[in-house]
DNA sequence: TTACAAACCAAGCGCTTGCTTGGTATTGTC
DNA sequence: GACAATACCAAGCAAGCGCTTGGTTTGTAA
């Protein structure tokens, strides 16, 4: 399964919407703009001019502003979680399984849905307290994919430290690449993934 | 010098405001609805009510709303480089300069200063593009105690990967704590701060 | 062609926002 | 105790906000 076809899979089923539809379209521009200048500075009008509509003809698709928001971020976790889901089934061992989940979040954080991970980040409590519970169920989901393989890494005696509290840490320093890293600047994500995997302890023997 | 003569100093010379004087109350009040609530979503109705006045009378204060996020910016940073280079100063080797680092930023993030701090990471976008280059200039002095330590350690061969990668990966992993560590839940700052060591692959050799 | 729903527009309502204004207490200084 | 300077209040303005409304265009299928 390559992204792609996870992708399709996901808008087969009416989990995500189609990118190149009007909502897809509409959700993008929101990321984006979410991102550049927060989710409070912008306006419905600056949402419907992004897409060439009046701001009036936005509330036949969403009810509030807000739930353009909650759409951001529901979809972005429902593509990620099966992103992670196939990162962590292709790989053999739980250390394979480890830094696949590294370096499919940084492709996601600086990828494609890069927009839509920072509003996830940045613009968590401009969500209503309903969608926040919501969000955070789908989220638990997700957790649990990096906690299961670091908690194996625990029992194979490869990490020493408490897992939720690694996991934490990572979260962190992933999410925060999205302020700093920029592609093509002789870093590559690879080289990210080894850096994070090395600051672990956890490199490969071969190394 | 400890934390409260360095606040003193800082206080003596203008560069932060008294706590106890009108301007620190409102500032400190304003860093925590700022950070509860957002700096858009807090209204200089929220501010002044806060501290018992009309909302007009906070311009009698500040020129404008802006200026109160950037003050609370500002102020911190500069608390808080004095905070690190105290920390910096005490600590014989690099290793243990860099521990000290760690467990200062963390109390920074986490202790009473860490509303500001959570503003600072959260709410950088709502400042206007002159205030975020002030306040940038600030933060590069901050940043360099750290480099200067990470690159020691790098020469002397305890460090292999790229100091500025480090720096940032701990920025992100050290910030992202105020999200979800509570003190008085068993793990304390000490056993954060050497967990994260553990992490990097430092520990002291008696360990 | 007709029928109907989905998508959109033009206009604007009601409310909240940051900030201003003109005036009144309070405070510190000689 | 006179007198600025500072700190504050009460009222409200202009602008921008999310969202609604009534009506028009566009797409689709028989």
């Amino acid at each position: 399964m390559n992204q792609d076809s996870i992708l399709r899979s996901l808008v087969a089923n009416n989990l995500v919407s189609d990118p190149s539809g009007a909502r897809g379209r509409l959700l993008r521009e929101a990321a984006r703009l979410f991102r550049d200048k927060g989710y409070e500075r912008t306006t419905v009008r600056d949402l419907a001019a992004a897409v060439g509509i009046q701001s009036g003809s936005l509330f036949h698709h969403f009810r509030t502003k807000e739930e353009i928001l909650k759409a951001v971020m529901v979809e972005t976790i429902r593509l990620n979680t099966a992103l992670m889901q196939a990162a962590v089934d292709s790989a053999p061992s739980s250390r394979d399984k480890l830094q696949a989940l590294i370096r499919a979040e940084l492709e996601s954080i600086n990828g494609q849905t890069g927009e839509a991970m920072a509003v996830l980040v940045f613009e968590w409590r401009s969500l209503s307290e309903e969608s926040q519970a919501y969000v955070l169920e789908l989220r638990d989901i997700y957790e649990q994919l990096w906690l299961d393989v670091l908690q194996a890494l625990r029992r194979e005696g490869v990490l020493v430290a408490d897992p939720f509290v690694v996991r934490r840490m990572l979260t962190g320093a992933l999410s925060w690449t999205v302020t700093w890293y920029r592609s093509g600047g002789g870093l590559t994500l690879d080289d990210l993934t080894q850096q994070v995997v090395a600051m672990m302890g956890l490199t490969t023997p071969e190394r």
